[in-house]
DNA sequence: ACAGGTATTTTGACAGTGTCAAGATTGCTT
DNA sequence: AAGCAATCTTGACACTGTCAAAATACCTGT
């Protein structure tokens, strides 16, 4: 039986200081904007000198990027919930999809932001980042797709085309409501 | 006959600092990105002290502010030369309001941004920001409007919602291609 | 033409930022 | 118990936006 007792310790954060970084970061983030953190106050909050945190990321930006690629996770997880009742229509299953991500944009404008801004895409994003934004999409493509299998779509109908389509839309809305433009406007 | 010759007079800019000020920080944020754009290297670009812009704008926040409005003068008057041959249909009208929208989206990527980000909308935006930011979308809305008038559309089309909803495609995608999510997707 | 005032620009200063470099502390492994 | 690697801290630096106060150039009324 190994002393691995290390989390209870108050001092040296240790493994833990990772996660409890993030979890602060995105809660700074939510009060004073994405713009409006700052490392040192994101150490200082998490009891922790200014320089710890760059232990657990080379620089601000990879702390931004981890962020992102945390909501991607906290997203597709709540997408998965969606689905769990397959009894329902294809139909209800994009309507499902629909509702609880623009939910999550709205809930989470800062988070969005990182998702697909291009604080975090125009700064040579990681594989990671690319990979789960990707499949982010994809999870959408898939039940475009099924829509077209199921037959109520038109001969011409390209599920590959209409998925970046209409995907764009549902993002352009999102980002409209994350970048305060629109301000009153019923859902 | 006033002697009213200042612009040629090198020293003391005078009213031409405002403008000087505001061609400098759309090119300096070409360059460095918007995030990149400092005050200090703007005033040492325009030949002036670190201090003289804030006689022209209150703060930072305030020139990307008017920036914007500038950008959405730049876009409004392309859009406005894109009308010119009245003698083309409405749906070559819309194409035509359709792709110059996008291309300026696609050069000009930092001034989309503070046309339609989050730095300029979630912070007390001005009202000539918003009327100038309404106007344009006003703009998209009355060629809807025009396309329903024309009869091809099915009698439930509602201008409104439709202008609201392929706009928002539009822009999704404008901003999809500004932030780097499209690296490598042909037009 | 000149005096005075106003608009404009400058210089000095300050708190705050990200991050490099080097030292200190802790816990794990042998 | 010793040593070592991981982790955290402190010191320092260049840079940022912006306040305060001084200096400069222009404009207007007389």
């Amino acid at each position: 039986m190994k002393k691995t007792m290390n989390k209870s310790n108050k001092k040296y954060h240790h493994q833990d200081l990772r996660n409890t970084l993030l979890e602060n970061a995105e809660q700074l983030m939510s009060e004073r904007g994405i713009a409006g953190l700052t490392l040192r106050e994101l150490a200082e909050r998490s009891n922790v000198s200014r320089q710890a945190p760059y232990h657990h990321f080379a620089s601000k930006h990879a702390l931004l990027c981890a962020v992102a690629e945390r909501s991607f996770d906290d997203l597709n997880k709540l997408l998965d919930q969606t689905g769990i009742n397959d009894a329902t229509s294809i139909q209800e299953r994009l309507k499902d999809y629909v509702v609880a991500y623009v939910r999550y944009a709205a809930e989470n404008p800062e988070k969005y932001e990182l998702m697909f801004g291009a604080v975090t895409w125009r700064n040579e994003p990681s594989t990671e980042l690319t990979e789960k934004g990707h499949a982010t999409f994809r999870r959408y493509t898939n039940i475009i797709a099924q829509l077209k299998e199921q037959g109520d779509m038109p001969d011409d109908f390209d599920a590959t085309r209409m998925s970046q389509i209409t995907w764009a839309t549902l993002h352009g809305l999102c980002r409209l409501k994350t970048d305060g433009v629109f301000v009153s406007l019923e859902a």
